[in-house]
DNA sequence: ATGACGGATCTAATCCGA
């Protein structure tokens, strides 16, 4: 059986929690990592989850905004929280978990989207944001001789394809160049396999957000891939498939990002 | 390009998302 990784910005996973279910009824993901959960620990829908079959759970809430976790068919070996820009905010919870009898560390990240004025000097939120992607540089794809697979809403489309427009969106936070040229640098430094963009080629346009404000999403399809998979190389000469759930922006309330599942053979 | 939507919060008007 492969191992399959999930990643799924929720926003707010209170509002959506059937929506979950039905995700891991359907798919039965061995992991699936959640970014803006909105909800504190003790109001995470922990126990329908672990009904489901995800007994082990890492959760970094926090009230409100933000917030991350990990559910897991398979137990923890350890799990940490990291503060990047030492905010105090919930971005970014980790695991150690086996497969196939070797350990694999799993990252889960939400990056600050940086507010509208893409200029750091004017614009607290988006020098936030590359001061966080700067930071991130430090995630290594291999630590401590364990491969790593990073997941998450990074709020950066890096590639022309990833966006509905490269030219109209330049000038748009999640799309610029200091943004991607930041995101590139810290994949380079970590040594990091975009597993999206192994299985489906560059030339290719995918998208793994729809925002809620267009009349009808799918007709005008101005997406943008935000949601990243990256793994260490040996995991990703194993990946044996890799799906982004588009149809999941047209489930009934739904979010405005979809599901992103990836598959590696490790036998 | 913006913000027509949608979420959380000191449940009403405001902040935030990207």
């Amino acid at each position: 059986m492969p191992l399959s990784i999930a990643t799924w910005n929720i926003n707010s996973v209170r509002l959506r929690q059937s929506l979950v279910e039905e995700f891991l009824d359907e798919y039965q993901p061995d992991l699936l990592c959640l970014q803006e959960i909105k909800c504190q620990n003790d109001q995470f829908p922990e126990k329908a989850f672990r009904k489901k079959g995800y007994e082990h759970q890492a959760v970094k809430g926090q009230k409100g905004y933000h917030g991350v976790a990990i559910l897991s068919k398979r137990p923890f070996s350890q799990t940490h929280s990291r503060d990047f820009c030492n905010m105090g905010d919930s971005r970014h919870i980790s695991a150690v978990f086996e497969a196939d009898g070797s350990p694999v560390r799993l990252h889960n990240f939400y990056v600050p989207a940086g507010g509208d004025e893409p200029d750091p000097k004017k614009n607290p939120k988006f020098d936030h944001k590359l001061r966080f992607v700067d930071e991130m540089e430090a995630v290594s794809a291999i630590e401590d001789d364990i491969p790593s697979v990073l997941v998450g809403d990074l709020n950066i489309a890096p590639l022309e394809n990833d966006v509905w427009s490269h030219k109209q969106l330049l000038k748009i936070v999640s799309h610029t160049p200091v943004e991607t040229e930041g995101l590139t640098r810290t994949f380079n430094k970590g040594g990091w396999t975009d597993l999206i963009r192994q299985k489906i080629p560059p030339e290719e346009k995918i998208y793994t957000w729809w925002s809620y404000r267009a009349r009808d999403w799918e007709a005008s399809d101005r997406g943008r891939r935000l949601d990243h998979i990256w793994a260490a190389p040996q995991l990703a000469e194993r990946m044996t498939d890799l799906k982004v759930l588009k149809h999941a922006r047209g489930w009934e309330k739904p979010s405005d990002h979809v599901p992103v599942i990836v598959e590696l053979d490790l036998t």
